[in-house]
DNA sequence: ATAACTCTGTACCTTTCGGTACAGCGAGTC
DNA sequence: GACTCGCTGTACCGAAAGGTACAGAGTTAT
């Protein structure tokens, strides 16, 4: 029965390199290549082929976000769940030298394929920062648009870490947004 | 002596193609479709075919950038140059319904073949709206960080405006980093 | 020991990729 | 009318793309 422990094992793999590649820019020769899987394996364990790897990788990144990001900011006490956002956020992007796979599909041709996935990772990413915000004593539509600045400008930072080979944009980012939450709006 | 002006012509139809797609998922075929033109008459204007394209594409948009944004800020007066820059993106971007070919490029694989571009289209917009804001009576430290953010805050509202196929995401973003920008920092 | 089942390498398929070669068209020039 | 010269369509190329077929190795259960 080791079938699903090796196919978990080759997702995170193979998310590497849509990442780095993009969809389009992710060949199977490629894939193959860095997992050191042969076709034979990967269509055994996809059998729909490159989009269902795609579609695996996703489901892979949404669940550790909506587990470690998503989950503690609606259930957990606000605080201490944003803090935990940010210390998640920083060590998954690798302080900016990791990309963000979801935004990076988001701005390819890709998109319309994986629409309902890729929108909703960033949907219920606003929507769970906002509800975080509010249960700590924020009004609603300040939290809304502070959640969505916050999401934003994370995508944002990483797409400047990278254009400029310089991860150091990224942290000013997360420090900026970070004393942003910190100080609740004047209104 | 057509040939110059049909290049010139052609250069932004391209520049929606790789926008679309990427530059791997801009295929020539795509490219030809397109553009209505066939691929002798593609090598004809860019004998260095699709690499010199995505070149002359970027150029084409740095220097759209360069005359619209980037030389009104460094030599205008500050306010209005913010003003017209401001409308510049919002109009550029059509309102969040375009991305950003560079940005988009960045994410890619691509990024290491166009480095040199890149990067410097996004420092050159840091650098530029920094000048301004000095200009403009305020601290340099504070310059520097708020031209950054709003540079990098406009490409995370184009990423989530496409992401999630809501332009309002994009409205809402420029009109935050503007209020950002009209009010100097307190220090 | 054998049967069943999971996994893997190899060979092969079609399509599309980026790119090349080139003959010819049409609008100017002399 | 002949001659450029800028442009275009067509046919073609080898390589790589994504995908399939399948025999067999390795393990596990009986």
């Amino acid at each position: 029965m080791r079938t699903l422990n090796e196919r978990a094992d080759v997702i995170p793999v193979i998310a590497e390199v849509f990442r780095e590649y993009g969809f389009e820019g992710a060949s199977l020769s490629r894939i193959t290549e860095t997992t050191g899987l042969g076709k034979g394996s990967l269509y055994h364990f996809f059998p729909g082929g490159k989009d269902e790897m795609a579609r695996a990788v996703l489901a892979h990144v949404d669940g550790w976000f909506e587990r470690e990001i998503y989950a503690p900011l609606r259930d957990d006490v606000p605080d201490a769940a944003i803090v935990r956002m940010w210390r998640g956020v920083d060590n998954y992007f690798r302080s900016g030298r990791r990309v963000c796979l979801v935004g990076a599909f988001a701005l390819d041709g890709t998109r319309d394929r994986f629409a309902a996935a890729i929108a909703s990772y960033f949907t219920r990413w606003i929507a769970a920062l906002r509800d975080a915000l509010v249960r700590g004593g924020w009004p609603p539509a300040a939290a809304a648009d502070s959640a969505e600045e916050v999401v934003l400008g994370i995508q944002g930072a990483l797409v400047l870490a990278r254009a400029t080979a310089d991860t150091a944009v990224f942290g000013r980012a997360l420090a900026r947004l970070q004393t942003r939450l910190r100080e609740p709006p004047v209104m």
